[in-house]
DNA sequence: TTGAAAGCGCTAACAC
DNA sequence: GTGTTAGCGCTTTCAA
């Protein structure tokens, strides 16, 4: 049966009106309808395209997306994978790809990997059906997998352009880990604090390990000592069951607890308050990121500022862009009530 | 020239390989690599299954999601529209979502409407080229304008499921606004708060209006009185800003803040201490919604749990069960440190 | 079971 | 400028 065929059926009832309708009922051909329409500029006389302008717009016509990205081979969607979308910290990055899309009636489609690598590789091997003409990898914080690099590869050779934040992709958005941490460090030290106990994600993991090795260089430089590491995750719970650990091993009066995240830190603050503790000039504690609830903690979380709306707005750039350098995006040491000076 | 041709020219560097490719190196027809490789189940012979497999894999196929659209006639992505992603109240409702469409292997495309009715409309015509099978609609927390309800209407006549945080779509999640905040209000007034300052949205945004509306009732209700009501936004900084306001305009000791959402609240807290005053005995502060910070600010936020993520789970699952009927979501009031007793 | 062939809705040569 | 037509990659009758 003929689409014409089956319209006619059902009396044209539930069935999205195509360009051939638009065409029919404008009399032109589907060539001209598609010029006017959704094709490139210029080229058609004014009275053809006012009559397929208000057909369009009595049938309320909307281009198949799907059979747009078939016939031109490409569509307009932009990938983006995160961990955890309710993690304020891919939902800043979120955002910013989203603005970016937006700018360019590029679709977004987002995928959750939960940290899961397998789950990231599979779900990369869905996306690659969609032809995406983007992917944006801001899920692992991790160096990526060896198989998610497979699939990374794959995309680029299709003629995606992968953007990862870390490496292993086309293109990488860098956050100065290390050199941000390192000047918090310092940072710390010169404000009297020597002693301190760090909250880390897995061995290996690259953040964590770029922001556990830059804090120490800095706060060592300084006359400070890290003096224990503590082992989980990225999630706020990680940061509490860390915290109170560190707690039942005992935490002197005067510590600062680094932790490599404010989603982290926040959790160890919990921690800290439900031991009995209070945080501050009994214990510091400083996170990273900056997102919006270190200010809205009590007492206000001391932390480093990555511009995270802003990455995600350049790494869509990045995914969309011939030529692309990533701007400078300088992390910014943000000294708050939560490690308060002891000079 | 043909794809055939195409590839040849390329040595097939760069191209997807096609249904066609993995038929040929198998050496069955189209049809056959089809059922195989993406149609229903059972019905190839063993031996051919495995060959087709196996030259898909070697090949690295993937099936072309926007081809395999266009054929069906449909597309397996759920569109979903959020004022903005970086607000935990989307946040959950999003990764609740994509929970559901991980589970049934659907892809999900995010928009950002940033509360703006008119970008919404537009949003939602552009979203309809998708053909998406369902349109979740989480952006206004209103009463879905003319406009949109229009749009809406186009997409079941598409035959695609519209399922909004509200009304005006196929189906609706509803939210006990006005019950949870009359709870709420209740148990406030039982405490022995007796005044209370209402930071709510514009007159006339539904979920403002009902939660606004329960809450006087249950306050009113226990003996209390809403002396004052400030309008501005669902964003922090209205929050804020709103509540600087109040504090403009006096505040005795003693009275009770009540925001229509936790993130309100949380700016309310910041303009609070900012303004030397201090939450709890003081002023005290009582938000909606639940989220996460709401558990990390100090005090501890009183507040009504909504289970956001349950309730996006339950919108995805709205989307594409024949079959449907929300399940229950009470709403539970919580009362924490920033509502001290004074009875 | 399998395969040939006619679509799906749209784009883009190419000719008029 | 405009229309014809052969694709895009895949699905799905319909015969064989």
């Amino acid at each position: 049966m003929t689409a014409e065929a089956r319209r006619s059926a059902r009396g044209n009832g539930g069935a999205a009106p195509t360009l051939h309708d638009v065409a029919a009922k404008a009399g032109v051909s589907l060539a001209t309808a598609s010029r006017v329409l959704n094709g490139s500029e210029r080229k058609v006389a004014e009275s053809f395209r006012e009559r397929v302008e208000r057909a369009a717009e009595e049938l309320g016509y909307t281009a198949n997306v799907s059979a747009q990205a078939t016939a031109r081979g490409t569509s307009p969607v932009i990938a983006l994978l995160v961990a955890d979308i309710a993690d304020p910290y891919f939902g800043l990055i979120a955002a910013g790809v989203a603005r970016g899309a937006d700018e360019q009636g590029l679709v977004v489609t987002i995928a959750i990997t939960d940290r899961d690598p397998t789950r990231e590789t599979r779900i990369l091997r869905a996306l690659r059906g969609q032809r995406p003409r983007g992917v944006i990898l801001a899920a692992s914080r991790d160096d990526n997998a060896e198989t998610t690099s497979d699939e990374l590869s794959a995309f680029a050779r299709l003629g995606g352009r992968t953007v990862a934040f870390g490496d292993g992709a086309d293109r990488s958005i860098r956050i100065d880990n290390r050199g941000g941490a390192e000047r918090l460090g310092a940072e710390m030290a010169a404000r009297g604090y020597r002693r301190a106990i760090a909250l880390a994600a897995a061995d290996g993991v690259r953040t964590s390990d770029d922001r556990l090795a830059g804090f120490t260089a800095g706060f060592t430089g300084g006359g400070g000592e890290v003096v224990r590491v503590y082992r989980s995750g990225f999630a706020r719970e990680d940061g509490a069951a860390s915290m109170q650990q560190a707690l039942d091993d005992g935490v002197e009066q005067g510590t600062l607890v680094f932790a490599l995240s404010d989603v982290v830190a926040i959790g160890a603050v919990s921690a800290i308050h439900d031991a009995g503790r209070s945080v501050g000039a009994d214990i510091a504690v400083a996170g990273f990121d900056d997102v919006p609830v270190s200010r809205d903690v009590t007492p206000q979380l001391t932390t480093v500022r990555v511009p995270l709306s802003e990455l995600g707005y350049q790494a869509f750039r990045a995914t969309v862009d011939s030529e692309w350098e990533q701007a400078d995006a300088p992390l910014e040491v943000i000294v708050r009530a939560s490690t308060p000076d002891r000079t």
